[in-house]
DNA sequence: GTGTATAATGTTATGTTATAACATATTCAA
DNA sequence: TTGAATATGTTATAACATAACATTATACAC
C-alpha cells in the first residue's frame, strides 16, 4: 500500500457498509471499553455495559427511550433514569456520543483517542452515522474561532446528507 | 479603510457587545424580514412578527416555551402550537435558526444571504450566540465531507466556549 | 470482620420540548 | 361569492430529560 493510500485510510475511514460484519464492531467496542474503564479505574457495570451494547446494535444513533424499550421488552422494569445515568457515564468516559440533532446516542468510533471534538456524518436515508475526524477541518475550525477571539470548550458538528451507499443504491 | 481591514470586517463580524444598541438590531431585523417576505410572497403575519420580535429580544437563543411565556404573561392564551408554527415559518424563510444543542431559537444574522449553512459560536458564560460564517471553514467542511463520498444536505455547527467579552471581564 | 464513606442503582414524580389531529377562520383569486 | 388554499385555534399527547430522595453494593481503613 502506498503512503498516500495509507494516509487516506487513516484520515478517511470508510463509511460503515450495509453488509459489514457488525458483530466484529460490537465485540471490538466492548473490548476497548473494558480496557478504557480499567485504565481509568471506572466501573463498566452490568447496566452500563448493556446500554453500551444497545448503542452498538448498529451504526444508527439510538434514542434513550429506544434503549429503555429494549430492556423492558422482556417484561423488565428499568426506569428512564437508569438509562440516562448509564449514558452519562459512557459519555464521560468517551465511549458514547450524543447526536444533538437527533436526541440520540451512538457508540464512539475512536475510543481512547480522547477526542471530545467529534464530527458526524448522518445519512438521512439509512440513518447510519459515522465520525468524520478531519484534521484540516479541525484546523479551519480552530482558526476561524480563534480569529473571533472566542475560546472553544466543545463543539457540535453534525452533517446531514446522503451516505455513499445510499447514493449508489438510488 | 484598507483592503485587509475591509476583508476582516466582512469575514469576521464582531461578537455582539454587551452594551450595543440592540434596538437597532431588532429594528433592522424586522425591516429585512418584511422585505424578504414581500420578495418571497410569504406573509409575515401578526403572530409571526411577534415571535420574530421575541427571538430578537437579545442575542441569546430563546426557547419556544419562553416565547410562549412572554405572550401569556399578560393573561394571553396562546398555545405551544402557535409558537412552533411561527418558528417553523420563520426558519423556512431564513429568518430564524434553531440551536440544536440548546433547543432554542435565534434570529438570523444574515437574512437574505440564503445560507442554510450557518455556524454558531455560543458563549457558555453570557449565552450570547453569534453566527460564524467562515469561508475557509466552509471549504474545509465541504472538502472533508466530499472526500468521504458523502452528499451534504444541511449542517449543524455549534461551538461552545467563552466569548471575548466574557473572557476579558474575568 | 466491622464500620463507614463512596459509588451505584432503584423509585417516584415531574419538568421540558415538540407534534398529531382536527376544527375554525381568513384570504384571495376565479 | 364561492371555493381552494393558507393561517390560526384547540385539545390532547408524544418524546426527551432531570430532580429528589431511598436503598443497595463496594471498597478500604481500622
Amino acid at each position: 500500500m502506498s503512503q498516500a493510500a495509507k494516509r487516506k485510510t487513516a484520515d478517511a475511514p470508510a463509511f460503515p457498509k450495509p453488509g459489514h460484519n457488525h458483530a466484529h464492531c460490537t465485540k471490538d467496542a466492548l473490548r476497548k471499553a473494558e480496557a478504557i474503564c480499567a485504565a481509568r479505574k471506572t466501573k463498566l457495570t452490568d447496566i452500563r455495559r448493556q446500554v453500551l451494547e444497545a448503542v452498538w446494535r448498529s451504526h444508527v444513533p439510538v434514542g434513550a427511550y429506544d434503549i429503555l424499550a429494549q430492556f423492558n421488552a422482556g417484561g423488565g422494569r428499568v426506569a428512564p433514569m437508569a438509562v440516562y445515568r448509564a449514558l452519562e457515564f459512557l459519555m464521560d468516559n468517551g465511549l458514547v456520543h450524543r447526536i444533538a440533532s437527533l436526541n440520540a446516542y451512538i457508540g464512539c468510533a475512536h475510543m481512547g483517542a480522547d477526542h471530545h471534538a467529534a464530527q458526524f456524518l448522518i445519512c438521512r436515508s439509512c440513518g447510519t452515522t459515522a465520525e468524520l475526524e478531519s484534521a484540516p477541518l479541525n484546523r479551519a475550525l480552530t482558526q476561524a474561532v480563534a480569529a473571533r477571539g472566542f475560546t472553544i470548550d466543545s463543539q457540535i458538528v453534525e452533517i446531514i446528507g446522503v451516505c455513499p451507499h445510499c447514493r449508489d443504491a438510488s
